[in-house]
DNA sequence: TTGGCAACCTGTAACGTTTCAGTATATTGA
DNA sequence: TCAATATACTGAAACGTTACAGGTTGCCAA
């Protein structure tokens, strides 16, 4: 016998967000009956399901998220983990234009997630998972034997991981072939007659730093060319730090000719330390240098480039997480992207 | 095809995730008392509510969001809305970032709510308030008469905006002051003896193309230097098409002397088609160019630099939005950033 | 003693959804 | 004819949370 304002129990009209009550009204139907016919469901009849999904679509009726989510556990998320110091630059907005790309015709949303240098990388993978906060992760800068990737595995939660791991475990991934592209950058530069290189390298911990390293060093002996080392640098160090140790290296007497480089601002900082250094690109020196926006050559013209798109990456990306969610084997879920190839300055 | 095993009753041990009904049970108290204890109501005692409060913490005890959500309409959501197009380049990560920063240590998720170049700007906002999917929204590309501010003041839905509005409606938003910068760009380039200077303008119809053009204007008076009309080119188009018409401008008698840039990428574009008309930077012609990180001087160090923060802006953005969402006056959460000085390359 | 009141705690309902266990009606098989 | 069965639909319960409207104590003033 209560007459409390009950809010949505019989209204037709009202600026109320409609539910299943409101359809349910509206159609004469149970509640139960309109859930099942929006879904398609077998055992409601063919008529009755088309005339609710009309009503629905003219009212413009859309699940309640937190209802699904509550009743099912399904988040309808995609969590992108980023690292927030690291992952600088344009790139980022690439793999997030790339996801977005995949799921703009879905119920899915996209929350970034990040975390910083000073937290374990697993904290933030940790807190999705424990909080039930996502259907599906992505994860960058993987390593071979990535921590993450295996506490994924082990509580079944979709992923895909940006970069391949090396734990004999399988799942998706999307990865740009470095070893293709260090292998060619050194054929590239062979075939301008350098031949004592040196590799700007990845960092360290990184899957792709090995695959990298491969590539180039395999090249070198193919090719019958020398490597210069110079591990004292990586392409996550600062701008002024590659800048001074190149101008340094570039100023013993054994220094190298050619130079591969995983990183177009790396690449900025190389150039301007061969420069500070009194040496010129193209006459002294040749650098074959990746990149994600086509930029390197408005720098120094004689650079060469090879371009790494990171916006099909997160497309390929989103598509593995979906695709495992949906149900398909993780192992078909696995692309590898080629490199372009070594691209000089045209006209 | 039900996966879950749940039934939460009354274990006090179990991989469940604890819940509000975990908590009671432990603690021997209400399910209502525990949800108070934790949001310390005062009608609960006080050691009632630590002995909660210790439970929670021993036990990883997490709200629940989907239940919070349906419950309260709350959904701890904060909604980035980006052109996928438009907004290129490594600014967008920073603004994520700025924004992650702010909401670390709140209950709050960031999601990204893109929308491409042929939809009308509207319509991931309406989707945003029509599906109750954020509790505040982050917009940018802002115009001065801009409709999306507009239907979230109409709607109440807390908001910041990237740029400011000029609607003579109050709401909050972080600007770069894009008058001084244009103005002090003038100022520079007038200081280096430059007196016929071009303006490469942001998109037309943002506010900040205003704002650039009036400070470049004013500027242009006072120090008593003249303009080169160059408005067939802004910033957000492609390389190509500001490279070329730059080099077409040069090659005119009337050529400008200088240039002042509102973005990075088209100052390359700009220095490039300055070198194609054979002509050289600092000697012939200056360029002041905004930029977001700290790369223009290695691309040509005789460039002229003004820094734009763009994690400051994501920072101040989600402060804002916050800061509308616990209350305040949206009037209090505007805030300007000053442009640095204009920097010469240093040594 | 009684009533009033403050302090502290609790059960129930509701948010919107899906699942479970049905019910009612028509159809079929013998 | 009756029972078995298929078809089309339905109410109730549950997911985890908070708001509402109480309920018990114990203490104090009258």
């Amino acid at each position: 016998m209560d007459r409390r304002i009950t809010r949505n129990d019989d209204d037709a009209s009202g600026k109320e967000r409609p539910t299943l009550k409101t359809l349910a009204f509206m159609t004469g139907l149970g509640v139960t009956t309109v859930s099942r016919a929006l879904k398609d469901a077998p055992e409601i009849g063919a008529e009755t399901r088309r005339r609710v999904q009309l009503v629905a679509k003219q009212i413009g009726y859309r699940p309640n998220r937190a209802g699904v989510r509550l009743r099912t556990g399904k988040t309808n998320v995609i969590s992108l983990v980023l690292n927030t110091e690291h992952e600088l630059m344009s790139f980022v907005s690439d793999i997030i234009y790339g996801v977005t790309e995949v799921i703009a015709d879905t119920p899915y949303h996209l929350i970034v997630t990040p975390y910083s240098r000073s937290q374990d990388p697993l904290d933030p993978v940790r807190y999705l998972v424990e909080t039930g906060s996502a259907d599906g992760v992505i994860i960058s800068r993987t390593q071979p034997n990535d921590p993450r990737a295996r506490y994924l595995l082990e509580r079944g939660i979709p992923f895909a991981t940006h970069g391949r791991t090396d734990m004999g475990l399988v799942h998706p991934y999307h990865d740009f072939d470095n070893y293709a592209f260090a292998n060619e950058a050194v054929r590239a530069l062979a075939g301008k007659g350098r031949n004592r290189l040196a590799l700007v390298t990845p960092p360290l911990g990184l899957t792709y730093y090995r695959h990298t390293v491969n590539g180039f060093a395999d090249a070198l002996s193919e090719v019958g060319a020398s490597e210069v080392p110079f591990n004292t640098v990586s392409i996550d160090q600062s701008i002024e730090q590659i800048r001074t140790r190149t101008a340094q290296l570039m100023q013993r007497k054994d220094r190298p000719d050619g130079f591969v480089s995983s990183a177009a601002a790396a690449t900025l900082a190389i150039v301007a330390g061969i420069e500070d250094a009194g040496l010129k690109l193209g006459r002294d020196v040749d650098v074959v240098s990746k990149q994600s926006s086509e930029l390197l050559h408005l720098f120094r013209r004689e650079l060469l480039v090879v371009n790494e798109n990171f916006r099909l990456a997160g497309f390929e990306l989103a598509r593995a997480v979906m695709g495992w969610i949906a149900g398909q084997e993780p192992g078909s879920l696995q692309s590898l992207s080629k490199p372009s190839e070594v691209l000089a300055y045209r006209g």
